[in-house]
RNA sequence: GGUCCCAUCGUCUAGUGGUUAGGACGCUGGCCUCUCACGCCGGAAGCCGGGGUUCAACUCCCCGUGGGACUACCA
């Protein structure tokens, strides 16, 4: 074992699209290891595949790491450009007959495969080219050539042990037609010369596990330890796909969902401390161990994420919440260039919303002379015999000198006690002079936020409201 | 089909041979209250089935069943 070596792991994504829940997990995972263990983490874009990767691609995972948060010391390295590397090894493993050229064409050994299949046989490699010595040619491919006796155990971090009869594993396509290695081979080489010690990856892998391990042995590396983190289902208990809602980490930014929301959801989806819900980073990483995640797939759960995404919000720093909150403000066309206005809105706000566009929609009557009036909730509060109090409210708020949340809880108070009603009365018409809407923060917060003159301009308003439309 | 993995409330999970099976989301009853939230208190809801092992199994073993992954010149 690498016991005093310093523990290295590593992100490998292929960059064929955006990041998703299940990749971002697993990098998180590989990430608070790093970090727990004060090792290095880092990120290989697996690129290998010509046809499929795109530089969009590749941009849009770095972006998404970085908004959650998962820095990395290492790379971003490109595995396309480490084929001269991955070259040389397979030319070590021809020379060492370890390895085999192999021209048998896709069309046969596609027709092959259809066979076994029809006749209940395994569709395995049969072997055609391995031992005719071949020459190397145009489109031909490589093979390795895997042990067909004994067993190869895999001593998972997560899973425990798991034993494969090599009889099993085929002999498989190193290099492509093309020159280029195949995912097999270059993880293994790229991870050994990365000095990778915990390889810790989706449990869609461990079934690659074992000829990875031949090919370590083949190479005569040191073979990392493993970790296959259990997949994300979606609610039909089918693998997490577009059709179970958003799946890209970035849309979750889009919706208005926190960073630290998205890691704490995550993070317990799968790995878990005694009863605790709550973690903070920095927590996460005293925590955060390998032996703690569980080993059976896991259903993703949008419910629970809003709930902790509603908790981030109410406990993020006001200042913070006003910066994250511009964006979306932005797209309702608002720029909020009065940051103390801001701040009070936030404060007002900030326990009553489960996303970031939630909270813009509700702060919309801050900005505007003259909110929408609910003509429902017109109806049932803003009455006439209603008009006589609001207008003293606005009268009597002149006077008002302490103009603060306890001063105005305690003049709206006074102020119904003097008039021999129900603060209760006056509250909903209040509301909906202010704000045109039955349901917002409490009174004196708004009040407060809005400032004197708003409050008045706003209950006159209201008041002629109820002269139009009521006593005409 | 073959190989491999998995199995506690609807969902995420704690549990590590003896517990009234705990917590969280969601659902729900109530309290708080100027509305809506927040918060607080309570409730319904679970060990896939069958065999063993044991004085005792959610817990260990086996077999079913169910789900998932892989089975590419994708990663």
């Amino acid at each position: 074992m690498q016991k005093n070596k310093q523990v290295r792991t590593r992100f490998a994504p292929s960059p064929t699209g955006y990041l998703h829940i299940g990749g971002a997990r697993t990098a998180l995972f590989s990430w608070l290891y790093a970090r727990h263990s004060q090792g290095k983490f880092v990120l290989r874009i697996e690129d290998t595949d010509q046809q499929r990767s795109t530089e969009e691609s590749t941009r849009a995972i770095l972006d998404a790491m970085e908004w959650l948060g998962l820095n990395w010391d290492e790379g971003p390295y490109f595995q396309a450009e480490r084929v001269t590397i991955h070259r040389e090894m397979i030319r070590k493993l021809i020379d060492e007959d370890k390895a085999y050229y192999c021209v048998c064409t896709p069309e046969e050994l596609e027709e092959k495969r259809r066979r076994a299949l029809a006749e209940g046989r395994k569709p395995k490699y049969d072997g055609t080219c391995r031992d005719r010595k071949l020459p190397p040619s145009d489109g031909a491919v490589v093979r390795f050539r895997c042990p067909q006796t004994g067993t190869t155990i895999v001593e998972d971090l997560i899973k425990g042990k798991i034993s494969f009869n090599n009889e099993e594993l085929d002999d498989l396509i190193i290099q492509r037609s093309d020159g280029y290695p195949t995912y097999n081979f270059a993880v293994v080489v790229d991870d050994a010369q990365m000095n990778i010690t915990h390889v810790i990856r989706g449990d869609d892998h461990v079934n690659n596990t074992p000829r990875q391990i031949l090919l370590y042995e083949a190479l005569d590396y040191e073979i990392p330890q493993f970790g296959h983190v259990p997949m994300i289902l979606g609610a039909d208990k089918t693998r997490l796909s577009k059709r179970h809602g958003a799946t890209s980490v970035m849309a979750y930014k889009e919706l208005g969902y926190l960073p630290e929301a998205l890691v704490n959801y995550l993070v317990r989806l799968g790995w878990s401390h005694g009863d605790q819900e709550i973690f903070a980073l920095d927590e996460l990483i005293e925590l955060f161990d390998l032996g703690s995640i569980g080993k059976s797939a896991a259903v993703f759960n949008p419910d629970k994420l809003l709930w902790l995404n509603q908790h981030y919000i109410k406990s993020y720093p006001e200042e913070k919440l006003l910066d994250v909150l511009r964006p979306f403000w932005k797209k309702s066309g608002l720029d909020v260039t009065d940051s103390d206005y801001g701040l009070h809105i936030v404060r007002d706000l900030k326990a009553r919303a489960k996303t970031l566009p939630e909270m813009v929609e509700s702060s919309l009557f801050y900005f505007t002379d003259e909110p929408p009036i609910d003509a429902d909730a017109a109806a049932k509060f803003l009455t006439p015999e209603i008009a006589d109090h609001l207008g003293a409210i606005a009268d009597e708020l002149t006077t008002l000198s302490d103009y603060s949340k306890e001063g105005i809880e305690a003049f709206l108070r006074n102020l119904a006690e003097a008039r021999s009603i129900k603060l209760k009365t006056i509250a909903q018409p209040l509301r909906i002079a202010l704000t045109g809407k039955t349901a917002s923060p409490g009174l004196d917060d708004i009040m407060l936020t809005l400032g004197k003159e708003r409050v008045s301009s706003r209950i006159r308003r209201a008041v002629s409201y109820i002269r139009n439309h009521r006593l005409s």
